[in-house]
DNA sequence: CAAACATAGTTGTTTTATACAACTATATTG
DNA sequence: CAATATAGTTGTATAAAACAACTATGTTTG
């Protein structure tokens, strides 16, 4: 059994900045696609990475210098034409963060929507893993992962929004979420301003909470 | 860059049998894992395949005989320790299909819970298809593909009950049903039987049709 | 052939969750 | 200290689901 594939990991590296989702992109300095924009990815080195989420890991360390705290497989990517080269496979990744933990460096950030023409397939990679956020969003505390630790419920309110495009009900939410229980507040910690404070809460547990549709 | 990487796809097909999920697998007649039970699946053909998607329905034909109605990309599983030949990378495919259209010929069936040690990592793999087919069966029309192309409410009903695990309420499953609009009857015909005759059903679209929490 | 039976399918009511609306609370600002 | 801005709560109307009882229509059986 011969084959010849080429294998890489690709992630999609989201953010909610500006009221809505951005994604990191880089231009690239090596061919093909020599100059245009993509994701942060590359070949899995097999001699190194244990696995595919370890490989997506250290793209992501490597090319961007982000830790993101929520990173989980999106799709698989595979066939003859979307590399020049020949057959190719990409495992695509998505990480969610704060965009207050990325340092304006080697990346630049856009809107997911209106996005220009990207290397190989990857205006394709970043619809699947929009459509998964906003999707899974609906039932589910990914949308705490693109705020810091600490937030208010306002805060995590407008992040719901934003993702969801749509308005929810404040005290619907607020009910929603003290019956979910997978936030807490952080004692005596509150956002100040120049009207009454806000308490802040973070999440209980450090994984994902699924419960049935929000609202 | 030079890679040393095998690129599988693999197969969990799924049926309800017996009131059971049950998988098909296939006694392995080669290294590794020979004589072993294992899922359908092999080598992507770069010659041959023009994507992973294809791939699966090749294998799927190939080695079973079947074209199933339902085929979705389930997960890639990829590392270094899942293959004794090396780094290698399974793009994990589910199908589904009627027990009544699998010919009892080049494959077991085994039900999903008690399942004997099969080959590679493939226990995972199949955990993982159970795990989506129930939680996406929860809100969409994901349980008809394991029935007939007609079959009655009541039996629906069934099918969504065993992936489920829990007790559906007959008229909420009913009026819930009729609200999603994503069935129709077929007209004249009705399943006989010692008791009240049953109107059939059949999907309006081909697609899958995604929902809300059924129930 | 009518009564018993078995399952299909419907209707009405109670309970629960969400939508909608109005309210109170607590800080800053001028 | 009143105005104002946002935090957070409470009450009520409405919609959906759970629960319960009913009617419908075939086959089987005495």
């Amino acid at each position: 059994m011969e084959q010849n594939i080429i294998v890489t990991v690709d992630v999609v590296l989201l953010t909610l900045r500006d009221d809505r989702l951005q994604v990191a992109v880089q231009r690239r300095d090596k061919e093909p696609y020599n100059g245009q924009l993509a994701l942060p990815g590359g070949y899995i080195h097999d001699d190194e990475d244990f696995d595919a989420e370890g490989s997506a890991r250290r793209m992501l360390k490597d090319k961007t210098g982000i830790e993101a705290p929520y990173l989980e497989q999106l799709e698989t990517f595979a066939n003859s034409a979307r590399d020049p080269r020949g057959w190719s496979v990409s495992v695509a990744y998505y990480a969610l963060v704060a965009p207050e933990s990325l340092a304006a460096g080697q990346l630049d950030l856009l809107p997911v929507d209106g996005l220009p023409v990207l290397a190989f397939d990857h205006n394709k990679l970043v619809a699947a893993a929009v459509k998964r956020v906003r999707n899974k969003a609906a039932y589910s505390s990914l949308a705490c992962y693109l705020l810091p630790e600490r937030f208010t419920l306002t805060e995590l309110q407008h992040t719901y929004e934003k993702i969801l495009g749509s308005r929810l009900d404040k005290s619907s939410f607020r009910r929603k979420i003290a019956s979910l229980d997978f936030l807490e507040t952080i004692k005596d910690e509150v956002q100040a301003g120049r009207q009454r404070p806000a308490q802040f809460w973070k999440l209980k547990q450090g994984r994902l909470t699924i419960f049935d549709k929000l609202l």
